[in-house]
DNA sequence: ACAAAAGTGTTGGTCGTACACCCATGC
DNA sequence: GCATGGGTGTACGACCAACACTTTTGT
């Protein structure tokens, strides 16, 4: 039918580790690339799709088996992008809570986004493609809870969307937007510091744990009279 | 290395025809899904990109020399997607501006998105894909350069972008939003309508025909003090 | 003069940031 | 009581949708 090619998908795996957003690399043993890291992935077998050839590529080589968010970015093609032979990849997203700590293999290590080594292959276009796909979706969506532990404080909050964010943001506007859009609530419960004072902070969580789309439209709203009967 | 598969590219075209949104199709002759409405598209030679082989079916089988826009939208991976044989899917966004006609082969045609046919594969979840896209694009980035004339007055735009979004928009605000956004420039002439009275209307033009997001960080923008030292 | 189409002014409301202030706890 | 970290109130500005009103043309 048509001509056929080799087909790799690839894991931009990120997560926010002391304070920094990090991404999780192996580095390479043997050429091409040498010593070079590069993003986990591998071959698709005849009865998998790309996602389950994700989900069995990161479970066996770096031991990362629940992604609490994971969605395709790109498909690169360029025809040299592998010297030696061609083969297609398909690049996603994926999102590990900064509570998680997946035991990682010796050769696999995370790197900080912001201070990247010269990556394998075209890996440094996945990894820049994943990276500005969740600072995007940070801001229209709730996404922010495939970052966090299930739990947190504002703060813990803050550090966390200020890590992946790569600037500052303020505990008290952050509180206020993500509750004026309903996407955290208290649970109920307080943490206390261990060592000095200050004032026990509540606990929140996110209401819903799948992505939702909290700001649609920036401009160009539908007109709000009328009696819901859009076309769309 | 890894098993290989036989991969093609799809393109859904998009365009404003007649006030209204439509999809470019061509309706199959032979099994499977003969009589269906499929999407353009085909193999991937081995000396080409995606994007390349792409541009050569829209320009052999629907006479599309040249789309406005393009990007890459999915990956589809579904075993059986293709009944015959397994086969991976790239879907495409492309965006024909509203006054292009190309001419088209018998068996293509434009068909309203908003009343589709039940299309061949898994064409649908493509489609729905890219028209998402585009409707969420269309509200923070300047794309509309890619879907307007060259040169067009209010009500031509308006009519491009009501048509696009399946919603009402008003000329008054369209005009306020991508002005403010410095999406949009006067010409310099005018246009007249060739019946009836009526004040003519200032041309326009898109400043810039490259994408540009005109509205990134809904919320959580970077604080606005400081140096711009920031880190990322 | 009148209709038709285009464009401007104004208003009301929402939203987001910044900053000052108040609250609860440990020592 | 005082330092420390947490949370709230208020103010200001930017932005956007709605709508009334003015401008410019053709007949």
């Amino acid at each position: 039918m048509f001509p056929a090619y080799p087909h790799e998908v690839l894991a931009v795996v990120l997560t926010v580790r002391e304070g920094r957003l990090q991404v999780l690399l192996w580095q390479r043993a043997q050429a091409p690339y040498a010593g070079r890291w590069a993003l986990p992935g591998g071959g698709v077998r005849e009865d998998q799709r790309l996602k389950e050839a994700l989900a069995e590529h990161l479970a066996a080589k770096v031991h990362v088996d629940d992604l609490a968010w994971r969605e395709q970015v790109a498909t690169h093609s360029k025809v040299d992008r592998d010297p030696r032979a061609r083969v297609l990849a398909t690049g996603y997203l994926g999102l590990v809570p900064s509570d998680v700590d997946p035991t990682l293999p010796d050769d696999t290590a995370w790197h900080l986004v912001d201070a990247l080594p010269p990556l394998a292959f075209d890996h440094g276009d996945f990894v820049s493609a994943a990276v500005d796909r969740l600072r995007a979706k940070l801001s229209y969506t709730n996404i922010a809870f495939a970052l966090a532990p299930h739990d947190f404080t504002i703060a813990t909050l803050r550090g966390v969307v200020t890590a992946a964010l790569g600037y500052d943001v303020t505990a008290t506007n952050l509180t206020r937007v993500m509750t004026r859009r309903q996407m955290i609530e208290p649970t109920g419960r307080t943490r206390s510091h261990s060592s000095a004072g200050g004032r026990p902070a509540t606990e929140y969580r996110f209401c819903d744990r799948t992505l939702t789309v909290t700001d649609p439209f920036a401009v160009l709203r539908p007109p709000r009279g009328g009696h819901d009967e859009q076309q769309r």
